[in-house]
This record gives C-alpha cells, sequence and structure tokens, in this order.
DNA sequence: CTTTTTAGATGATGACCGTCATCGTATTGC
DNA sequence: GCAATACGATGACGGTCATCATCTAAAAAG
C-alpha cells in the first residue's frame, strides 16, 4: 500500500495535526501511539515510518499548535486578544483553543526540546501582539514588551484557573469575568499613561 | 507485620503527602502506585488498604496540597505572597510549592471529584488572601473578592508560563520578572484608589 | 518493463500499570 | 491469654503502552 510521495507528506501532517488536537484535550500522556494513528484515520504500524519516537511527534505536535495559535492572533489588537482568549467559548473548547493553556502545565514537566518549542512558541505570540512597526525609543519597547508578557501570562492564567473548577460552577465563570474585566482595565490604564500598545481605533 | 492503629493512621497520612509531593513533581499519571508506595517507604501492597483507588487517592492528595498551600497563605499581606509566590524559589520548586500551579493543568482533564476539590482550594486561597475582618459595603466585599481572583490567575500564570520555558532560560525568567512588577503595580493601584485590600503596613 | 524503495497494515514483544488474592504477623477486643 | 482483626509484604492477573519485525503492494528509479 504505497502512497504518492506528496499523498506521505499531507498525510504526515494530518497526523500532526491531530496529535495538536488530542494532546491539547487529554494531555501528552493521555493519547497513545494506537489511538492517534486511529484518530488520523491509520492503524499504528506506519507511525515510526514519519517519526523516530512518540516524543518527537510531541515535539513537533507541540510546535505546530503554538504556532498556529500565533497566526490566528496577528494582526488582532490586545483588547480583542483579551475578550476572546478569556472566554467562556475558549475555555470550553480545549482542543481548538491555544496549546499554552492547554498543555503548559504539562510542558513544564517534559524534555527540552518541547520546552524550547514553548519558548519560541511564546516569542511569537508576543510579536504577533506587539506590532513594533513604529519603531519608538528602547525604553518604550522594552515597556510595551513587559507589559505584553503580562497580558499573556494573566490570560493564560485566567482560562487555566477556570478550567480546574467544575464544569459549569459558579467559581469558574466568576474567575473568567474577573480576570477579562481586570485585564481589559489594566490595558486601558496602560494605553492612558504610555501608549505604547494602542488599539488601532483609538 | 500488623501496625498500631496510630501508626497505620500516621502511615497514611504520610503516603498522602507524599503523594501529594510526587504528583506536583510528574503529574498524575508520571506517578504509579508502586512508585508512589516505594517512595513513602512501603511495598505496593498495603495501597489498597488505604485507599479504594489510584483515583481516590488523587482526589485526596489534591486536597491535602491545596489546604497546605491555603494555611501557608493564612494572613500574608497580598503584595507578600505574590513576592514569594512570582519567584524562581517557586517555580524551581514543584513538588514543595502551590498545587494549584503544578497540578492546575491536569485537573481540567481531571474527573469532578478531582475539580471539585480545586474549586475548594482556590476558595480557600481566596479567603485566605482576602481578610475580611472589617465588614465594609456589599460592593466593597465584591470589588475585593474580584480582585483578590484576579491576582491569584495572574500569579499562577506568570509561574505556569515561566515553568513552561526551558530552565535557566532568560525568557523563563523575564516572564516572572515582569509578571511580578505589574502584579505589584496593579495591587498599589488598586490600593490607592479604593483600600478594599490593604497591606497592614500603611 | 524491471528493479528498488517505501507508506502503511498486521502482528508480536517486553515493560509497565492498576488491581486483587493470599499470607504472615502483630495488635486489638473480649 | 485467646480469638478475631487488619496492616503490610509477596506475588500474580489482565490490560495497555511504545516500539519493532515482517509483509503487501504500489510508486519511484533505472
Amino acid at each position: 500500500m504505497r502512497v504518492t510521495k506528496a499523498q506521505a507528506e499531507q498525510n504526515r501532517a494530518h497526523i500532526v495535526a491531530t496529535a495538536a488536537r488530542l494532546f491539547r484535550e487529554r494531555g501528552y500522556d493521555g493519547v497513545g501511539v494506537a489511538d492517534l494513528m486511529a484518530a488520523a484515520g491509520f492503524t499504528h504500524g506506519g507511525f515510526y515510518k514519519h517519526f523516530r519516537s512518540k516524543a518527537d511527534l510531541m515535539a513537533e505536535a507541540s510546535a505546530s499548535g503554538l504556532s498556529q495559535t500565533a497566526a490566528r492572533t496577528e494582526g488582532l489588537d490586545p483588547a480583542e486578544f483579551v475578550e476572546r482568549y478569556v472566554s467562556r467559548e475558549h475555555r470550553d473548547g480545549r482542543g481548538d483553543g491555544c496549546t499554552i493553556a492547554a498543555l503548559g502545565g504539562d510542558a513544564a514537566r517534559q524534555p527540552a526540546d518541547i520546552k524550547t518549542e514553548f519558548a519560541a512558541g511564546i516569542e511569537n505570540l508576543l510579536t504577533a501582539l506587539q506590532p513594533q512597526s513604529d519603531t519608538p525609543g528602547d525604553a518604550d519597547q522594552r515597556a510595551a514588551r513587559t507589559m505584553v508578557i503580562d497580558m499573556l501570562a494573566h490570560s493564560v492564567g485566567a482560562v487555566m484557573l477556570s478550567r480546574a473548577c467544575p464544569d459549569g460552577s459558579p467559581l469558574a465563570d466568576e474567575i473568567l469575568d474577573a480576570c477579562r474585566k481586570e485585564i481589559l482595565a489594566s490595558l486601558a490604564h496602560h494605553n492612558s499613561e504610555q501608549p505604547a500598545v494602542r488599539s488601532p481605533e483609538t
């Protein structure tokens, strides 16, 4: 059952995409190689024709998921990012959501290669959120970067904390609402003081 | 090899404490029953004399770890909490640190009983951080609670994001420093506007 | 067209895991 | 003290897991 070289490449990409989603939903340890391949429409045998090990796929799937999040964030207004990120839809859609929020806790226990992918993914997200098109002074650049880093950690923390609470519990929603309100207020506050990161509308 | 009833109770507590630490270090799936019992100084056989299942222990160990964090936070100034929580020491000491930051990401995929323990643990932490000794108006109470919820999510996000980066990487430290600075600034800002949560010193 | 290569299927292997059966021994209740 | 009880040790069980060997058939190379 040989297939076209192009088809094989496409199958490989499909396996990576499927893995990225399943890992986000169930965690790295919650998905077996056989599970994964079945979900992608294959049997477990062909796996090692594409990847050297499960750990290899874990790193590649993480990178894929992270770059997808960065791509979807590109050109998004910070406030708009927060509205979408710190939302019930995002919290309840682990599989289709941000890889950092879904697997950040697991990444901390993974080997260096996965952590490196996460660092690169975070760096990309920061760049996507911080439009440095207008090149102001170095001090402003650093202040803007600090602010974006803080906003990202803040948003990630809100989603993760809300997800740790029982589904549909008042506390889960309260956390989300409280954080969204405070993050947006913080954004507005920074904008009024030194508009290093500014909304296009204002 | 029977032991005193008091000794057995003590052994059980020791197993729970060991489990809480190991789970924080390696995650729920990263610790086997045999591993765990060996780390506590026993063989795997006696496990089911103490717990009905591994899932049962997971819930109990989570509750134990969470209440420990709440107890250690009791009476702590919010700013002091942030200084300790958003620190390199805490980030690098998963096993001895906060259960929310270590297992919050995993809890999201666990059954309802564990999520319920997390919600209760979070609620306890909020109470420990929000001294409602002076009973002001309801509006102030709610505003203070919102602020504490936000501060906790913010701190948790900072530690988790930093942990997802390679050990000793500049980004890991940058995240921690940026967030600590911003969280403390936010605290100061709230204190100056409406001192619902106030430092004892000021 | 012939030969070589390789994506994917099938099946097996050894390690690990949660759980339970059994047993010894020391404590507890009488 | 005697009998009943139960903590903990030893060992075994199904099941799952990552990985590899083998086979196939079709695509690629010549």
